[in-house]
DNA sequence: CGCCTTCGTGTAGAATCTACACTAAGAGGA
DNA sequence: TCCTCTTAGTGTAGATTCTACACGAAGGCG
């Protein structure tokens, strides 16, 4: 069955830039190639958009099917439509950026037949087509992202520590906070829910679990509140 | 001349939000359309992305040709995809936002036998597709990239006094600055040129004119230097 | 020359940010 | 049981930034 229209069109992708923390590393995921262009090379999750899926439920549909991943955060990035993308013909890209919790996605790379795994974010191999390019950008965006929106949370399990909370805004801004400063500010937002639980199997003091209330943050942001670090 | 696939594809086009500073408004450009569906409705200028064409440069394309307008800023907003944005066929919508001097582009409406005009951005008509979304979207971006980023004098003449940047400011973000202190931060960013020259034809002491040193700005973004107003 | 309008400037008090160090809790091993 | 080790959890002073606020100077115009 074929299609034909009057004039030639860009074929139309998604690819997904995939965020997990797995400390002390916030690691990136990849599938590799097993068709040309690019053979074996490693590449972002993503593919066509069938014709009669939105652009999200499109992202979401190869997430789950070359990664396994579902319900994860994702969000647009960007996208990408220089003429000369891929050797093949003319695509035009539309990026998103996902965050998932390691924690409920253990094995992700075992799902599916199809060779998936994990790198560092700065320790990324080689990639196929403009993709390094994209996981810049969704990097760069995640920082941003975190700069101004509190939402590390969906890098973390449920319950979480602050040091957890403040070690995962320390790997990916990628510089050192003060302790007290963050606890306040993070506190101060008034979008955590102390719990009446501590971490266990720690071998020193066991400190408080917290959970993200989303509806509270929601209000919080229609009132025009400012979530900046 | 036609184009066979082997699946169906979605239709491409990219659509524009053109903001245009006529004070005391901000504005927005709108086509009538002259084609079914929403025949005789206000659009974004926008259309079909070339096969050859990136994205950006369909964009700048469809600018000239609807509206006359060239080497305008422009950036990219959002990608709208969803399956029923238009009622012929699926098509998929890469928005960019622009920013035009008006006092370098006066004529916009008469430079094409199409429709062309400007509207207030908070008094716009009915928009074919979904438009009206689209403009919000853009709209909200321009209010947050000012917040940010000291993007607005691409709406001013290049020469302009410091009280015609806090109109701008207050027009687009929608609530009014003290006087002192908008001097000071503008000032302080270390972007504007003090020229040697005063507004003209004011029945009132001239202001001193400015000019924004773009060079200088790049420098600094580099640096990390904050332009949050 | 007087009037009118806008230009251009400083400061004090409040709020926020930054840098910094010690006691408390609990696990584990001697 | 007690000592040790590690991390939890907390307050403050000084610097910086933000906010609110008013008046003399300049220049056109009648």
């Amino acid at each position: 069955m074929t299609s034909t229209y009057e004039f030639p069109r860009p074929a139309l992708t998604v690819d997904c830039v995939v965020f997990g923390l797995d400390e002390p590393d916030l690691k990136v995921l990849f599938i590799r190639r097993d068709l040309e262009p690019y053979r074996g090379k490693w590449a972002l999750p993503g593919g066509f958009v069938h014709v009669e899926e939105s652009l999200e439920d499109a992202a979401k549909r190869e997430l789950r099917e070359e990664t396994g991943l579902e319900k994860v955060f994702l969000e647009q990035l960007y996208t990408y439509g220089d003429v000369d993308r891929d050797p093949r013909e003319r695509v035009v890209t539309v990026a998103y950026y996902a965050l998932v919790r390691l924690s409920d996605h253990r094995v992700v790379a075992a799902t599916d037949a199809r060779d998936a795994a994990w790198f560092g974010v700065h320790d990324v191999p080689r990639l196929a087509f403009d993709h390094d390019r994209i996981l810049k950008a969704g990097y760069h965006r995640l920082q941003n992202k975190l700069r101004y929106e509190p939402v590390g949370f969906e890098l973390l399990p449920r319950k979480f520590t602050l040091r957890q909370l403040q070690r995962l805004y320390e790997i990916i801004l990628d510089r050192s906070l003060d302790k007290r400063n963050f606890r306040k500010k993070i506190l101060g937002m008034d979008v955590l829910e102390e719990l009446d639980e501590v971490e266990t199997d720690v071998a020193h003091r066991a400190a408080r679990l917290y959970r993200f209330n989303q509806k509270r943050y929601r209000e919080m942001v229609k009132q025009g509140v400012n979530f900046e670090i």
